[in-house]
DNA sequence: TAATTTTGACCGACCGGTCGGTTTATTTTT
DNA sequence: AAAAATAAACCGACCGGTCGGTCAAAATTA
Protein backbone atom coordinates (compact mmCIF):
# COMPACT_ATOMS: atom_id res chain seq x y z
CA UNK A 1 0.00 0.00 0.00
CA UNK A 2 2.75 2.58 0.99
CA UNK A 3 4.56 1.82 -2.45
CA UNK A 4 1.38 2.28 -4.39
CA UNK A 5 0.43 5.38 -2.30
CA UNK A 6 4.11 6.68 -3.52
CA UNK A 7 4.24 5.56 -7.09
CA UNK A 8 0.15 7.07 -7.61
CA UNK A 9 1.48 10.25 -6.16
CA UNK A 10 4.56 10.20 -8.29
CA UNK A 11 2.80 9.42 -11.53
CA UNK A 12 -1.14 9.41 -11.26
CA UNK A 13 -3.32 6.29 -11.76
CA UNK A 14 -3.06 5.51 -15.13
CA UNK A 15 1.37 6.21 -15.45
CA UNK A 16 1.91 4.29 -12.84
CA UNK A 17 2.96 1.10 -14.04
CA UNK A 18 2.35 -2.21 -11.75
CA UNK A 19 6.24 -3.00 -12.23
CA UNK A 20 7.23 0.23 -10.29
CA UNK A 21 5.13 -0.80 -7.25
CA UNK A 22 7.12 -4.04 -7.56
CA UNK A 23 10.33 -2.08 -7.15
CA UNK A 24 9.19 -0.16 -4.58
CA UNK A 25 7.54 -2.77 -2.64
CA UNK A 26 10.40 -5.45 -2.69
CA UNK A 27 7.39 -7.90 -4.24
CA UNK A 28 7.26 -9.74 -7.22
CA UNK A 29 4.47 -9.14 -9.26
CA UNK A 30 3.31 -12.34 -8.45
CA UNK A 31 3.01 -12.04 -5.13
CA UNK A 32 1.16 -8.76 -5.54
CA UNK A 33 -1.53 -10.39 -7.95
CA UNK A 34 -1.62 -13.49 -5.03
CA UNK A 35 -3.03 -10.70 -3.01
CA UNK A 36 -5.13 -8.34 -5.49
CA UNK A 37 -6.59 -9.42 -8.45
CA UNK A 38 -5.81 -6.25 -10.81
CA UNK A 39 -4.68 -2.91 -11.05
CA UNK A 40 -7.50 -1.12 -10.04
CA UNK A 41 -7.91 -3.47 -6.83
CA UNK A 42 -5.00 -2.78 -5.49
CA UNK A 43 -5.66 1.26 -5.74
CA UNK A 44 -9.55 0.73 -4.71
CA UNK A 45 -7.79 -0.87 -1.59
CA UNK A 46 -5.45 2.40 -1.05
CA UNK A 47 -8.59 4.25 -0.46
CA UNK A 48 -9.31 2.40 2.31
CA UNK A 49 -5.86 2.30 3.77
CA UNK A 50 -4.93 6.18 3.26
CA UNK A 51 -8.89 6.83 4.87
CA UNK A 52 -8.47 4.31 8.00
CA UNK A 53 -5.08 5.92 8.57
CA UNK A 54 -6.03 9.60 8.01
CA UNK A 55 -9.65 9.34 9.66
CA UNK A 56 -8.15 7.99 12.88
CA UNK A 57 -5.63 10.65 13.14
CA UNK A 58 -8.35 13.67 12.94
CA UNK A 59 -10.28 11.81 15.38
CA UNK A 60 -7.68 11.55 18.02
CA UNK A 61 -6.41 15.18 17.56
CA UNK A 62 -10.12 16.44 17.39
CA UNK A 63 -11.11 14.70 20.48
CA UNK A 64 -8.11 16.77 22.62
CA UNK A 65 -10.76 19.48 22.03
CA UNK A 66 -13.45 21.01 24.13
CA UNK A 67 -15.77 23.01 22.51
CA UNK A 68 -17.02 22.87 19.08
CA UNK A 69 -16.02 25.74 17.65
CA UNK A 70 -12.47 24.48 18.70
CA UNK A 71 -12.56 21.42 17.57
CA UNK A 72 -13.75 22.86 13.92
CA UNK A 73 -10.61 25.29 14.57
CA UNK A 74 -8.73 22.41 14.65
CA UNK A 75 -9.89 19.95 12.06
CA UNK A 76 -8.46 23.38 9.72
CA UNK A 77 -5.06 22.91 11.94
CA UNK A 78 -4.87 18.82 11.05
CA UNK A 79 -4.74 19.83 7.40
CA UNK A 80 -3.00 22.38 7.75
CA UNK A 81 -0.67 20.66 9.14
CA UNK A 82 -0.48 17.97 6.80
CA UNK A 83 0.42 20.63 4.05
CA UNK A 84 3.43 21.50 5.65
CA UNK A 85 4.31 18.09 6.61
CA UNK A 86 3.29 16.07 3.47
CA UNK A 87 1.49 18.16 0.73
CA UNK A 88 1.92 14.67 -1.33
CA UNK A 89 -0.79 13.44 -0.12
CA UNK A 90 -2.86 16.30 -1.39
CA UNK A 91 -2.39 15.09 -4.90
CA UNK A 92 -3.68 11.57 -3.92
CA UNK A 93 -7.00 13.39 -3.56
CA UNK A 94 -6.69 14.89 -6.65
CA UNK A 95 -6.53 11.77 -7.93
CA UNK A 96 -8.92 10.53 -6.62
CA UNK A 97 -11.98 12.79 -7.26
CA UNK A 98 -10.41 12.14 -10.59
CA UNK A 99 -11.02 8.54 -10.44
CA UNK A 100 -14.50 9.12 -8.86
CA UNK A 101 -15.44 11.03 -12.00
CA UNK A 102 -14.47 8.13 -14.28
CA UNK A 103 -14.99 5.11 -12.83
CA UNK A 104 -18.23 4.10 -10.49
CA UNK A 105 -16.10 1.50 -8.35
CA UNK A 106 -14.09 4.48 -6.84
CA UNK A 107 -17.30 6.80 -6.79
CA UNK A 108 -18.39 4.31 -4.51
CA UNK A 109 -15.92 3.92 -2.29
CA UNK A 110 -15.35 7.82 -2.29
CA UNK A 111 -18.71 8.59 -1.67
CA UNK A 112 -18.40 6.20 1.01
CA UNK A 113 -15.32 7.83 2.72
CA UNK A 114 -16.81 11.38 2.16
CA UNK A 115 -20.09 10.57 3.55
CA UNK A 116 -19.00 8.87 6.99
CA UNK A 117 -16.25 12.42 7.07
CA UNK A 118 -19.18 14.69 6.69
CA UNK A 119 -21.59 12.87 9.50
CA UNK A 120 -18.00 13.66 11.24
CA UNK A 121 -18.32 16.96 11.40
CA UNK A 122 -22.02 17.39 11.11
CA UNK A 123 -22.33 15.98 14.85
CA UNK A 124 -19.46 18.78 15.62
CA UNK A 125 -21.57 21.04 14.45
CA UNK A 126 -24.53 19.42 15.83
CA UNK A 127 -23.37 19.63 19.47
CA UNK A 128 -22.22 23.18 18.90
CA UNK A 129 -25.70 24.00 17.72
CA UNK A 130 -27.18 22.17 20.76
CA UNK A 131 -25.18 23.48 23.46
CA UNK A 132 -25.90 27.29 22.05
CA UNK A 133 -22.08 28.10 20.56
CA UNK A 134 -23.46 28.22 17.20
CA UNK A 135 -26.39 29.62 15.25
CA UNK A 136 -28.82 27.58 14.16
CA UNK A 137 -27.32 26.97 10.40
CA UNK A 138 -27.85 24.03 8.51
CA UNK A 139 -25.20 21.34 9.71
CA UNK A 140 -24.69 19.50 6.47
CA UNK A 141 -24.51 22.08 4.66
CA UNK A 142 -21.93 24.01 6.75
CA UNK A 143 -20.58 21.00 6.94
CA UNK A 144 -19.64 20.56 3.26
CA UNK A 145 -18.11 24.22 3.21
CA UNK A 146 -15.54 23.31 5.45
CA UNK A 147 -14.59 19.72 3.68
CA UNK A 148 -14.60 21.81 0.37
CA UNK A 149 -12.25 24.66 1.93
CA UNK A 150 -9.99 21.82 3.32
CA UNK A 151 -9.86 20.31 -0.15
CA UNK A 152 -9.07 23.29 -1.63
CA UNK A 153 -5.54 23.51 0.68
CA UNK A 154 -5.12 21.84 -2.55
CA UNK A 155 -4.72 24.42 -4.55
CA UNK A 156 -1.51 25.70 -2.96
CA UNK A 157 0.39 22.22 -3.30
CA UNK A 158 -0.17 23.08 -7.31
CA UNK A 159 0.07 26.79 -7.88
CA UNK A 160 1.43 28.10 -5.51
CA UNK A 161 5.47 28.49 -4.79
CA UNK A 162 5.59 30.40 -1.43
CA UNK A 163 3.73 27.54 0.75
CA UNK A 164 3.02 30.90 2.92
CA UNK A 165 -0.19 31.75 1.79
CA UNK A 166 -2.22 28.65 2.49
CA UNK A 167 -1.86 29.40 5.64
CA UNK A 168 -3.29 33.15 5.42
CA UNK A 169 -5.71 31.25 3.03
CA UNK A 170 -7.62 28.88 5.23
CA UNK A 171 -6.97 31.49 8.31
CA UNK A 172 -9.24 34.05 6.58
CA UNK A 173 -11.48 30.88 5.08
CA UNK A 174 -11.96 29.85 9.09
CA UNK A 175 -12.75 32.71 10.30
CA UNK A 176 -15.37 33.83 7.29
CA UNK A 177 -16.62 30.65 8.81
CA UNK A 178 -16.84 30.06 12.28
CA UNK A 179 -17.93 33.87 12.43
CA UNK A 180 -20.76 33.20 10.01
CA UNK A 181 -21.36 30.32 12.31
CA UNK A 182 -20.69 31.44 15.84
CA UNK A 183 -23.46 33.25 17.42
CA UNK A 184 -21.96 37.00 18.10
CA UNK A 185 -20.61 38.20 21.13
CA UNK A 186 -17.91 40.54 21.05
CA UNK A 187 -18.47 44.44 19.98
CA UNK B 1 -11.11 21.37 -29.65
CA UNK B 2 -14.60 20.09 -29.09
CA UNK B 3 -13.83 16.96 -29.79
CA UNK B 4 -10.80 16.90 -27.55
CA UNK B 5 -13.06 18.42 -24.65
CA UNK B 6 -16.18 15.71 -24.82
CA UNK B 7 -13.44 12.89 -25.47
CA UNK B 8 -11.32 14.06 -22.24
CA UNK B 9 -14.41 14.61 -20.14
CA UNK B 10 -16.09 10.77 -20.55
CA UNK B 11 -12.06 9.28 -20.13
CA UNK B 12 -9.71 11.59 -19.01
CA UNK B 13 -6.13 11.72 -20.50
CA UNK B 14 -4.49 8.97 -19.65
CA UNK B 15 -7.72 6.82 -21.69
CA UNK B 16 -8.34 9.03 -23.97
CA UNK B 17 -6.96 8.03 -27.40
CA UNK B 18 -6.31 10.08 -30.56
CA UNK B 19 -7.96 7.86 -32.43
CA UNK B 20 -11.30 9.01 -29.88
CA UNK B 21 -10.79 12.56 -31.79
CA UNK B 22 -9.94 11.56 -34.25
CA UNK B 23 -13.69 9.65 -34.65
CA UNK B 24 -15.25 12.55 -33.00
CA UNK B 25 -13.12 15.96 -35.08
CA UNK B 26 -14.23 13.96 -38.47
CA UNK B 27 -10.74 14.36 -39.27
CA UNK B 28 -8.11 11.98 -39.91
CA UNK B 29 -4.86 11.02 -37.43
CA UNK B 30 -2.71 12.54 -39.99
CA UNK B 31 -4.38 15.97 -39.80
CA UNK B 32 -4.08 15.65 -36.66
CA UNK B 33 -0.92 15.29 -36.44
CA UNK B 34 -0.28 18.13 -39.35
CA UNK B 35 -1.95 20.74 -36.96
CA UNK B 36 -0.52 19.63 -33.11
CA UNK B 37 2.64 17.94 -33.18
CA UNK B 38 1.60 15.20 -29.93
CA UNK B 39 -1.46 14.46 -28.04
CA UNK B 40 0.18 16.81 -25.11
CA UNK B 41 -0.43 19.68 -27.56
CA UNK B 42 -3.65 19.03 -28.27
CA UNK B 43 -4.63 18.89 -24.57
CA UNK B 44 -2.64 22.08 -23.48
CA UNK B 45 -4.01 23.97 -26.66
CA UNK B 46 -7.20 22.98 -24.81
CA UNK B 47 -6.82 24.65 -21.87
CA UNK B 48 -6.67 27.61 -23.63
CA UNK B 49 -9.57 26.93 -26.04
CA UNK B 50 -11.39 26.33 -22.91
CA UNK B 51 -10.49 29.05 -20.44
CA UNK B 52 -11.03 32.09 -23.70
CA UNK B 53 -14.13 30.84 -23.80
CA UNK B 54 -14.98 31.05 -20.42
CA UNK B 55 -13.64 34.01 -19.31
CA UNK B 56 -15.11 36.20 -22.34
CA UNK B 57 -18.60 34.47 -21.14
CA UNK B 58 -17.94 35.45 -17.14
CA UNK B 59 -16.48 38.97 -18.06
CA UNK B 60 -20.06 39.66 -20.49
CA UNK B 61 -21.89 38.42 -17.36
CA UNK B 62 -20.15 40.76 -14.47
CA UNK B 63 -20.05 43.65 -16.59
CA UNK B 64 -24.00 43.59 -16.34
CA UNK B 65 -24.14 43.98 -12.67
CA UNK B 66 -23.02 47.74 -10.82
CA UNK B 67 -21.86 47.16 -7.53
CA UNK B 68 -19.02 45.17 -6.73
CA UNK B 69 -20.86 42.71 -4.23
CA UNK B 70 -23.76 42.48 -7.33
CA UNK B 71 -20.85 41.16 -9.33
CA UNK B 72 -19.47 38.65 -7.01
CA UNK B 73 -23.15 37.27 -6.68
CA UNK B 74 -23.39 36.97 -10.38
CA UNK B 75 -19.94 35.27 -10.50
CA UNK B 76 -21.28 32.72 -8.09
CA UNK B 77 -24.66 32.54 -9.85
CA UNK B 78 -22.88 32.04 -13.04
CA UNK B 79 -20.76 28.76 -12.59
CA UNK B 80 -24.08 27.68 -10.50
CA UNK B 81 -25.89 27.92 -14.05
CA UNK B 82 -23.15 26.24 -15.18
CA UNK B 83 -23.35 23.39 -13.04
CA UNK B 84 -27.22 23.60 -13.93
CA UNK B 85 -26.43 23.39 -17.48
CA UNK B 86 -23.33 21.23 -18.29
CA UNK B 87 -22.39 19.70 -15.16
CA UNK B 88 -19.34 18.07 -17.38
CA UNK B 89 -16.86 21.06 -17.40
CA UNK B 90 -16.22 20.79 -13.72
CA UNK B 91 -14.90 17.30 -14.54
CA UNK B 92 -12.32 19.00 -17.12
CA UNK B 93 -11.16 21.21 -14.09
CA UNK B 94 -10.36 18.04 -12.01
CA UNK B 95 -8.17 16.49 -14.98
CA UNK B 96 -6.75 20.00 -15.18
CA UNK B 97 -5.84 20.49 -11.71
CA UNK B 98 -4.34 17.06 -12.26
CA UNK B 99 -2.39 17.25 -14.99
CA UNK B 100 -1.19 20.49 -13.71
CA UNK B 101 0.41 18.30 -10.21
CA UNK B 102 2.11 16.09 -13.11
CA UNK B 103 3.43 17.99 -15.57
CA UNK B 104 5.33 20.85 -15.80
CA UNK B 105 3.74 22.19 -18.68
CA UNK B 106 0.05 21.83 -18.21
CA UNK B 107 1.40 23.58 -14.56
CA UNK B 108 2.53 26.41 -16.42
CA UNK B 109 -0.63 27.03 -18.33
CA UNK B 110 -2.39 26.40 -15.47
CA UNK B 111 -1.02 28.76 -13.18
CA UNK B 112 -1.21 31.56 -15.47
CA UNK B 113 -5.02 30.77 -16.56
CA UNK B 114 -5.40 30.80 -12.88
CA UNK B 115 -3.29 33.81 -12.25
CA UNK B 116 -5.69 36.14 -14.80
CA UNK B 117 -9.09 34.69 -13.08
CA UNK B 118 -7.68 35.73 -9.76
CA UNK B 119 -6.31 39.19 -10.84
CA UNK B 120 -9.44 39.80 -12.00
CA UNK B 121 -11.70 38.34 -8.81
CA UNK B 122 -9.12 40.80 -6.87
CA UNK B 123 -9.44 43.92 -9.07
CA UNK B 124 -13.75 44.01 -8.29
CA UNK B 125 -13.02 43.33 -4.47
CA UNK B 126 -10.40 46.42 -4.30
CA UNK B 127 -13.19 48.45 -6.03
CA UNK B 128 -15.37 47.32 -3.64
CA UNK B 129 -13.01 48.46 -0.60
CA UNK B 130 -12.60 51.25 -2.82
CA UNK B 131 -16.19 52.98 -2.96
CA UNK B 132 -16.34 51.76 0.76
CA UNK B 133 -18.81 48.37 0.09
CA UNK B 134 -16.10 46.19 1.24
CA UNK B 135 -14.14 46.14 4.58
CA UNK B 136 -10.55 46.59 4.35
CA UNK B 137 -9.65 42.63 3.39
CA UNK B 138 -6.65 41.40 1.80
CA UNK B 139 -8.02 41.58 -1.72
CA UNK B 140 -5.76 38.15 -3.07
CA UNK B 141 -6.54 35.87 -0.33
CA UNK B 142 -10.24 36.39 -0.29
CA UNK B 143 -10.21 35.91 -3.86
CA UNK B 144 -8.90 33.14 -3.26
CA UNK B 145 -11.34 31.35 -1.26
CA UNK B 146 -13.82 32.90 -3.54
CA UNK B 147 -12.23 30.35 -6.59
CA UNK B 148 -11.98 27.57 -4.72
CA UNK B 149 -15.24 27.53 -3.19
CA UNK B 150 -16.42 27.83 -7.12
CA UNK B 151 -14.24 25.09 -7.98
CA UNK B 152 -15.70 23.34 -5.13
CA UNK B 153 -18.92 22.96 -6.62
CA UNK B 154 -16.50 19.59 -8.25
CA UNK B 155 -17.54 17.99 -5.19
CA UNK B 156 -21.24 18.07 -5.99
CA UNK B 157 -20.81 16.99 -9.38
CA UNK B 158 -18.97 13.57 -8.16
CA UNK B 159 -21.03 12.75 -5.07
CA UNK B 160 -24.06 14.88 -4.67
CA UNK B 161 -27.23 12.33 -6.82
CA UNK B 162 -29.86 14.93 -5.74
CA UNK B 163 -28.25 18.09 -7.48
CA UNK B 164 -30.25 19.95 -4.96
CA UNK B 165 -27.69 20.72 -2.84
CA UNK B 166 -25.01 22.34 -4.75
CA UNK B 167 -27.32 25.55 -4.66
CA UNK B 168 -28.16 25.67 -1.03
CA UNK B 169 -24.06 25.64 -1.08
CA UNK B 170 -23.41 28.40 -2.79
CA UNK B 171 -25.76 30.04 -1.22
CA UNK B 172 -24.87 29.46 1.91
CA UNK B 173 -20.61 30.12 0.96
CA UNK B 174 -21.40 32.86 -0.45
CA UNK B 175 -22.69 34.17 2.07
CA UNK B 176 -20.34 33.08 4.39
CA UNK B 177 -17.96 35.35 2.47
CA UNK B 178 -19.92 38.24 1.30
CA UNK B 179 -21.08 38.90 4.86
CA UNK B 180 -17.41 38.64 6.25
CA UNK B 181 -16.51 40.92 3.36
CA UNK B 182 -19.52 43.57 3.63
CA UNK B 183 -19.28 46.25 5.74
CA UNK B 184 -22.09 45.50 8.24
CA UNK B 185 -24.96 47.88 7.52
CA UNK B 186 -28.33 46.06 8.81
CA UNK B 187 -29.46 45.22 11.98
C1' DT C 1 2.84 21.59 -61.53
C1' DA C 2 4.39 22.83 -57.22
C1' DA C 3 2.95 23.41 -52.65
C1' DT C 4 -0.12 22.38 -49.17
C1' DT C 5 -3.19 19.52 -46.78
C1' DT C 6 -5.19 15.07 -45.79
C1' DT C 7 -5.38 10.14 -45.53
C1' DG C 8 -5.13 5.68 -42.89
C1' DA C 9 -2.32 1.46 -42.89
C1' DC C 10 1.30 0.40 -40.30
C1' DC C 11 5.12 0.23 -36.72
C1' DG C 12 7.09 -1.03 -32.39
C1' DA C 13 7.58 0.13 -27.57
C1' DC C 14 5.08 -0.77 -23.81
C1' DC C 15 2.49 -2.99 -19.88
C1' DG C 16 -1.41 -5.54 -17.39
C1' DG C 17 -2.00 -9.83 -16.44
C1' DT C 18 -0.80 -15.04 -16.70
C1' DC C 19 1.19 -19.26 -15.56
C1' DG C 20 4.41 -22.93 -14.65
C1' DG C 21 7.14 -23.38 -11.25
C1' DT C 22 9.84 -22.84 -6.50
C1' DT C 23 10.16 -22.08 -1.68
C1' DT C 24 8.49 -21.78 2.94
C1' DA C 25 5.08 -23.02 6.48
C1' DT C 26 1.67 -26.07 8.35
C1' DT C 27 -0.65 -30.37 8.95
C1' DT C 28 -0.99 -35.28 8.73
C1' DT C 29 0.79 -39.78 8.73
C1' DT C 30 3.79 -43.41 10.25
C1' DA D 1 10.22 -37.04 15.58
C1' DA D 2 10.97 -37.96 10.99
C1' DA D 3 8.85 -38.27 6.69
C1' DA D 4 5.30 -37.23 3.61
C1' DA D 5 1.63 -34.51 1.97
C1' DT D 6 -0.79 -30.38 1.55
C1' DA D 7 -1.32 -25.57 1.50
C1' DA D 8 0.17 -20.83 1.28
C1' DA D 9 3.13 -17.39 -0.43
C1' DC D 10 5.94 -15.91 -3.83
C1' DC D 11 8.66 -15.59 -8.26
C1' DG D 12 9.59 -13.44 -12.96
C1' DA D 13 9.83 -14.57 -17.99
C1' DC D 14 6.67 -14.11 -21.27
C1' DC D 15 2.50 -13.01 -24.20
C1' DG D 16 -1.00 -10.46 -26.72
C1' DG D 17 -3.34 -6.49 -27.27
C1' DT D 18 -2.97 -1.60 -27.41
C1' DC D 19 -2.02 3.10 -28.97
C1' DG D 20 0.96 7.35 -29.83
C1' DG D 21 3.14 8.54 -33.55
C1' DT D 22 5.00 8.02 -38.67
C1' DC D 23 5.12 8.23 -43.56
C1' DA D 24 4.34 7.25 -48.40
C1' DA D 25 0.87 8.21 -51.20
C1' DA D 26 -3.39 10.67 -52.58
C1' DA D 27 -6.18 14.69 -52.91
C1' DT D 28 -6.80 19.44 -52.97
C1' DT D 29 -5.48 24.13 -53.63
C1' DA D 30 -2.97 27.98 -55.67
Amino acid sequence: MSAALSVVVAKGYDQSRMDDIVEKSQLSKGAIYWYYKSKEEVYLSLVDYWFVQYSSDVVDTLQQQESASDQLKALFDFFIEQFDKNPAVFKLLVEFWRLAGLNPDFNAKLQQVYSDFLEYIIEIIKVGIANGEFKNVEPRITALSILINIEGINWFTLFDKSGVEAHEYIDTISNFILNGLKKKRKK
